[in-house]
Parts: structure tokens; C-alpha cells; sequence
DNA sequence: AGGAACATACCGACCAGTATGTATATCGAT
DNA sequence: ATCGATATACATACTGGTCGGTATGTTCCT
């Protein structure tokens, strides 16, 4: 087997128990039974728990945000609310049943370990440093292009957005509930289209 | 030592430890040793680490919600939009920098345990609508008085403004960041301000 | 021959929970 | 009023199990 291959599955299986678990409760031989490997394979990759978190963070969760907000957003429209729009569609339609139950895996992390792990904290925060400015940028572009109404400040929307984006997600993890998913997004879709000229 | 003295230091030293920890992670010892009593102590007012667990949700935290948000937006008065933005400020105000980075307490445990455990997931549900509702009724009650717009959903809206402010809450938490609170918060103030007459 | 890629066996620490002991308060009977 | 009896309110000591981590193979490729 690959050393990528078998590096990756590890990394897989650990996303998944960390996403249903927590960090802290996340454990390394259910990973392994996850995974269909031993002790032996992981701590040949990984020098620890911590680490293996850390690349959890850095390589799938960090993807996903990526494929998710960042590459759709990066990409150059003339209407910059309808792609943040689209983006939140596409993100709700994608989430099965399942995946709302277990919430949102970068906020599920960083709320966990940021108070009590500075490199986890660390890492959250470039990810959502990344995610808010990407978002400021295409609300500048928008005011640009007049399609956004200038008296907004792009960085205290764009963080009102995300804040927004996550408390939504958390309260539907808690009712467990798709329809309050919907019901709140609805929420943030009129808070959207009122930033529009 | 009266035996609700004891009951009480037990409650609230385990209130602080799964603060900083989250349930699972919260030790029995820690919280023991912060009480400054023993395990005997421990088992003799609460049958396991959940039934604590529980003891703390529902006599602790919801003790904070009620003073904080369910008794004043109780009060009957003329303008609800200024009731709910007191409570906000309010709420605001008294959080320490330390508070800031540990988070909603409500908020932590739901998102920790209610995919993982049926009574923590009933149990923060439970208070989760108690506060939606008392926020539905506030507006409501100002769309009776003229103060609120008629067009807007009370109950889409109160969920919407709860999970704003959770999204708020969290994101200064992973920033570590009172200056986030802030700038988060008025993102809350100014839509709290368009839903007026 | 030597290192990369694992597997197996084991370790001390900590965990929630329990069994047992003990001091004190309460209370009915005499 | 006082003396057991019983229950309450804890303290102490211990248990089995799980945890993350490590030390030591073993296999295979170069």
C-alpha cells in the first residue's frame, strides 16, 4: 500500500471520529479500527494525537472550506451577492440529514480547542481569517460594481455573515433539525439580499 | 455544613470545570477538588457524571438564561426593539475578556453533546425554545404596538436574531477577541434596528 | 545492508464508578 | 432526659477499563 494512501485513510477516519466525537473524546483506536490499520501505521505518520488533529484541520477540513466558499467566491462575477447566495444554497443542499446532526467541522473544532490549545486555536483562526476576507473582498468588488450599497463595512458584514452562517448551523444541530436549517437560512438570504442596491 | 451548601459548591465548581473543558473532558476529580469535598460527597447528591451534567444545565445555566433574557424581555413595556437591544448590551457588558474565550455555556454544551447524548440534547432543546418563544412573544407584542413590522415572521425572526447571537458569541470566542464581540454585535444592533417601524 | 512501512505487545496514568467506613443528626421509646 | 436505632452526609480506598504513547519486532523494497 501507498504511503499516501494509507496516510489518508488514516486522516479520513480521523475526520469522521473527530466530526462525531470532539477532539478530546476522539479515540485513537476507533480511528484505527476506522481505518483498518495499527497503532504502528499511525504513529509512523503522525508523532501524536495532537498532530494528527492539527494535519485534520490543515488538510480535510481546510479542503472543504475551500471547495465550499473560498474557490466559488475567488472566482471574478458581476454579482457578488448572488455567488455568496448560490454558495449558501449549494452548502444547505449538500448537507444530508446526518451531516446537521454533527454540525459544522471547523466550528465544532475551534469551539472545542481553542481555549485550550493554542495550536488548534492557531489553525481556526487562518481558516477563518481566509473565509471572512474572501467574502470582505467580493462585497468591496460588489460596491464596485454598484451592485452593493456602499454605506456597508465589507469586513463587519462579512464577519456578521459568518457568525450568522454558524450560529445557524449550530441551532439546527441542536434541534436536529433540517427545517430549522432552512427556516434560518431563509434568515440569512434576506439579510443578504438587503445589502443589495 | 448544610447539605444544599454542599450541593450548591458541587453545582457550581462543576459548572466551571465543564466551562472550560466541555463535559466529556471535565474531570470528577477536578470539579472535586475545586468543591473541596470527596467523591462520597459527589454520588451522594448525584448518581453519575450525566445526572451532574444535567443538574448543572438545568439549574445553573438556565438560571443565566431566565436573568439574563427570559425576566426582561418578560417585562411588559412599549418598544421591544430597545428591550431586546438592552438585554444584548447587557449581556455585552458584563462578560469578562476570560468569559469571552470560553464561550456560551448553553451554546457549548449543546454543540459538544446533543449529537452524542438524548437527555443533554432534550435538555438545552427545552431552553433553546423557551428563549425563542420569549423572544417571538416580545415581538409579537411590538407588532401589536406598531413598533415592529407587520411583514416580519416573529418566530423565523427570533430564531435568526438567537442564532446570530450564538454565531456572535462563537466566533469572538475562537478570536479570542472582545473587539470582535463588539464589532459582531453592532452587525446585531443594526438589524435588531431594521426590523422598527 | 539498511531504511521505510507498518504490526504487536506493553506501559503508566487517569477515568468514572463502587464498596465500605464513619461521624453526626434525628427520633421514637422508655 | 436519655438511650439505642436509624438515616443522612459525607470521607477513604479501591477496581476494572480505557486512554495516549512507546518499545520492539517484522516485512519488504531499494
Amino acid at each position: 500500500m501507498q504511503p499516501d494512501t494509507t496516510r489518508q485513510v488514516l486522516l479520513n477516519a480521523a475526520f469522521h471520529e473527530i466530526h462525531h466525537k470532539g477532539f478530546q473524546s476522539a479515540s485513537l483506536t476507533a480511528i484505527l479500527d476506522k481505518a483498518g490499520v495499527t497503532k504502528g501505521a499511525l504513529y509512523h505518520y503522525f508523532g501524536s494525537k495532537r498532530a494528527l488533529g492539527y494535519a485534520v484541520l490543515e488538510e480535510v477540513i481546510s479542503d472543504h472550506l475551500r471547495t465550499l466558499w473560498l474557490d466559488p467566491l475567488a472566482e471574478t462575477t458581476d454579482d457578488p451577492i448572488t455567488q455568496l447566495k448560490d454558495c449558501l444554497i449549494k452548502a444547505g443542499e449538500q448537507l444530508k440529514d446526518r451531516d446537521i446532526r454533527l454540525g459544522c467541522p471547523l466550528n465544532n473544532l475551534a469551539q472545542e480547542m481553542s481555549p485550550i490549545d493554542q495550536g488548534f486555536r492557531e489553525r481556526t483562526d487562518v481558516m477563518y481569517k481566509l473565509w471572512l476576507q474572501t467574502i470582505s473582498s467580493a462585497l468591496q468588488n460588489g460596491q464596485q460594481l454598484g451592485k452593493v450599497r456602499k454605506e456597508i463595512d465589507p469586513e463587519e458584514t462579512a464577519l456578521f455573515i459568518v457568525a450568522t452562517l454558524e450560529g445557524c448551523m449550530s441551532m439546527a444541530k441542536n434541534a436536529q433539525d433540517k427545517a430549522v436549517l432552512l427556516q434560518c437560512g431563509k434568515g440569512i438570504l434576506n439579510y443578504l439580499d438587503s445589502l443589495g442596491t
